[in-house]
DNA sequence: GACCTGCTGCGGTTTG
């Protein structure tokens, strides 16, 4: 059979079941019969599944026909497929889809998951027998490795296919594949490697990121869909601008303009950004229309599986007509579309805001509406920046973590828990990984040292003398070591949590210890959308009870910032150059804030897009400096500390520093001698590492970096399962390791690691490089407002809010709230 | 009573 008369069986399997297939899924059948390896960038709930479920079943069926065989007794091939999900609930969507195809093509397979939900004993049958298509997650892709015998295991293997590669690529699990990958393209050498993904801004990095150097010799090729989404953004306004405040982040004044929206629609997802705010909307929404109770759910991470599950399929069902949630519901898994979407104030990203859009109008073809929902009044610029973006194409990238040492130690030590490995083979196999292809051998060598004996500052202790050498093989011999590494494979280093629970048993969610700290039994909190009564804690459970009283406070959890994309940033700088520039904006939004941008130039100055704005002034709190880079938190946290580093040189000063995703401040009791500063460049992006390094803490912010670097590369252990070692044990232990490292062996990879770690991924250091290059190419316009302006108000009540009790902060706000009126 | 920044994901006690 030739390639195109099986894809024309694929074409009429399709017809019979009034589909039609696009272009990109025959695209991606041909190719990948014609042999190559490569990356279908097509959005999800486009069919992507099927445009390598089809071919992966058609070859096997050419090989049939080839070889002459006539049916089969069922099963035997081998494992013939692996689809690698990065959510256990895709890999269940998945393997009913590829269920689907198998039998609708009448192909004699037996189709199974894997995941750590899978019993042992369906493991073991497994490993006897393996499915011809397995359906399975990185991780335990990685347990697999970590079998007895996983050669032969694999030795059929056709093809691997790594589904929402965007997700993976940006994270060490993203790492862990590309380990994967490069032993089991030497276990089978006829294996083709494929990706889909949705769109990024960087497609070629991602296909370099998953076929290695390989694809350099490989044929590959990418296949893009030609789907195209409409998406139709919507700001909700107040009647009028003063109605928007100035600084905050909850948007709940807004609250009667969301109802009407919800009410007036089938089904609508409204997204928050925090699990706090969830809980605080979804509270505040059944207040204000109690007529949602039991039509309304909330949704987010610390909620039990079960209970999402159960939100998840009512609104499937289309029992639910609303559900407040965070990004827990944005991912990948493809229930039946809603009507509305709601975002709730700035999503930081285009991509981000982009596939929540399209929740909505699900269809190929169909137009996706999302509402804007601004918390505060600058916000709203990001709305017309999103709508921008989204219709220029300007998405982000996903940057692929390499030189993750901690990841390779792990998988090292995989290797050498299963069937033991020979350097001079593992070696060029790292090294053909985009990941690991700079390690020098003397590095290589380190690491080879560090899993045997644990490098020069711990071979004194046996313990991490893991792996032993035994005729040129590396292997775990020790039973425990192997048992704990098993247990402990894996890139998601979790917070260690309070469960919360009935005093019946049932298990509700998770909350964090140092939020129950602060209460006491009979206290009332709300969480899950319930007031719940504390009752006791008792190892690690939080006891609660239903109740009726009122509840007095609401979780929150400390999870990861998520500061502005730089493509954010670049949409929003043109906008407020945008704003600069006369007559009526294009977008509503623009128009609608016209005042409070005059407001800001009266008393201050706009930037047009050559200029950048620095305000200094003076008021009872002291001296401030107030710079707008417009560049995301995390890029203003290591410029402000740079700054006040500088500046110190120039005159003895000290400085408080604040900052949010627009600009920073910095803040001292005595004059700041800025304008000689600007004069001195002191925003020169010269000496950039050495002035960080000196001006922020880095030693500590690598010691906090490193405790996921130590369990990741296990050197701590997180405990056996139900008995999880608690975080400030795991925190004060890997802080032993980090200081005896950093005073004792500083060249230990896994110590630069974690200052690497901090340099590109807390501070973002090549972003603020760019940042500072540019600023050097604006001409600085500093001005010197008598009063606080629109641009420097929420920065100062950010700064606040950390120091004053929320009472005293209401009073301040609206005093200077009063200043306001000229 | 108003005020709240800080997301998501997986894995797991057993072996010749």
């Amino acid at each position: 059979m030739t390639n195109a008369e099986l894809t024309d069986i694929a074409k009429r399997w399709f017809a019979s079941k009034s589909w039609t297939p696009f272009t990109f899924q025959q695209e991606a059948w041909e190719a990948y019969l014609s042999g190559y390896h490569g990356l279908v960038n097509a959005p999800t709930g486009s069919g992507k599944t099927y445009s390598l479920v089809m071919p992966i079943l058609l070859e096997f069926l050419n090989e049939q026909a080839a070889s002459g065989a006539t049916k089969k007794s069922r099963a035997g091939h081998g494992l013939r497929a692996i689809w690698i999900t990065p959510i256990k609930a895709l890999a269940r969507e998945i393997s009913n889809s590829a269920q689907k195809a198998v039998d609708g093509l009448g192909i004699d397979w037996h189709v199974k998951l894997r995941t750590g939900d899978t019993s042992s004993a369906e493991r073991e049958k497994m490993k006897k027998s393996p499915p011809e298509f397995l359906i399975t997650t990185p991780e335990s892709l990685q347990l697999m490795l970590a079998q007895k015998g996983y050669a032969k295991f694999f030795e059929n293997l056709r093809a691997v296919v790594c589904d929402e590669w965007h997700e993976l690529m940006g994270s060490k699990r993203g790492v862990q594949m590309e380990l994967a990958l490069s032993r089991l393209k030497t276990v089978c050498p006829q294996l083709k490697v494929w990706g889909i993904s949705a769109t990024i801004g960087n497609m070629d990095e991602a296909l370099q990121a998953l076929l290695g150097s390989s694809h350099v010799r490989g044929k590959y090729k990418v296949i893009k869909s030609d789907i195209k989404k409409a998406i139709e953004v919507e700001s909700v306004l107040p009647d009028t601008v003063e109605k928007l405040p100035w600084a905050g982040h909850l948007g709940t004044n807004l609250i009667d303009k969301v109802i009407p929206i919800i009410k007036n629609s089938k089904s609508t997802l409204i997204f928050t950004n925090t699990r706090s705010f969830a809980e605080i909307w979804y509270q505040r929404l059944l207040d204000k229309a109690p007529e949602l109770a039991g039509i309304m759910a909330m949704h987010h991470g610390s909620i039990s599986r079960e209970l999402r599950d159960w939100v998840e399929d009512a609104l499937h069902n289309e029992q639910l007509k609303a559900v407040v949630c965070t990004s827990s519901l944005d991912l990948g898994v493809d229930f039946r579309p809603v009507e509305t979407i709601i975002q709730i104030g700035s999503p930081k990203g285009v991509a981000r805001f982009m596939q929540r859009a399209g929740r909505s109008g699900h269809q190929p073809g169909a137009l996706s509406k999302i509402y804007f929902v601004p918390t505060h009044s600058l916000e709203l610029t990001e709305a017309a920046a999103l709508r921008e973006a989204i219709a220029i194409g300007l998405v982000e990238d996903r940057i692929p973590y390499i030189r993750s040492f901690d990841v390779l130690i792990q998988y090292l030590v995989t290797l050498a828990v299963s069937d033991g490995f020979r350097q001079d083979e593992i070696y060029p196999e790292i090294k053909g990984t985009f990941s690991y292809s700079s390690v020098t051998d003397a590095e290589w060598k380190w690491l080879l040292r560090f899993v045997t004996t644990g490098g020069a500052a711990l071979t004194a202790y046996d313990e991490y003398r893991k792996v032993e050498i035994e005729d040129g093989v590396y292997k775990v011999k020790n039973r425990m070591v192997a048992m704990r590494h098993r247990l402990s494979i894996g890139t998601i280093v979790s917070d260690s949590s309070l469960q919360v629970k009935y005093v019946s048993g049932k298990y509700i969610g998770t909350i964090e210890e140092w939020f129950i700290a602060r209460l006491s039994p009979g206290d009332v909190f709300w969480f899950a959308g319930r007031n719940l009564e504390l009752v006791r804690i008792k190892e690690m459970v939080v006891q609660v009870r239903n109740t009726k009283k009122k509840a007095k406070a609401v979780p929150s959890w400390q999870g990861g910032r998520m500061p502005l994309s730089s493509q954010m940033s670049v949409m929003l700088r043109k906008k407020l150059h945008d704003v600069t520039r006369k007559g009526e904006k294009e977008d509503v939004e623009l128009n609608f804030l016209q005042p409070l941008m005059d407001l800001q130039k009266r008393r201050s100055h706009l930037p047009t897009k050559n200029e950048f704005l620095i305000e200094y002034f003076k008021s009872r709190e002291g001296y401030h400096v107030v710079m707008y880079p417009f560049e995301g938190r995390a890029v203003h946290e290591g410029m402000g500390a740079l700054l006040a580093h500088r500046l110190a040189q120039i005159t003895p000063i000290t400085f408080s520093i604040a900052m949010n995703d627009y600009g920073f401040e910095l803040l001292s009791d005595q004059e700041i001698p800025i304008y000689e500063a600007i004069e001195t460049d002191v925003l020169s992006p010269d000496n950039l590492w050495r002035d960080i390094q000196a001006s922020i803490n880095s030693v500590e912010m690598a010691r906090r970096r490193f405790r996921d670097i130590a369990a990741i590369s296990g050197l701590v252990f997180k405990g056996y399962p139900g008995h999880q070692i608690k975080d400030r044990h795991l925190q004060s232990s890997s802080q032993l390791f980090f200081d005896v490292f950093n005073d004792y062996e500083s060249e230990n990879l896994l110590l630069l690691q974690a200052y690497e770690e901090v340099m590109d991924f807390q501070l973002e250091e090549a972003r603020m490089r760019k940042a500072l290059e540019r600023i050097n190419n604006q001409k600085i316009i500093i001005t010197e407002p008598t009063k606080p302006t629109p641009f420097a108000f929420p920065i100062m009540v950010d700064r606040m809010r950390e120091k004053l009790s929320s009472e005293k902060l209401e009073d301040r706000v609206k005093r200077m709230q009063l200043q306001f009126d000229d």
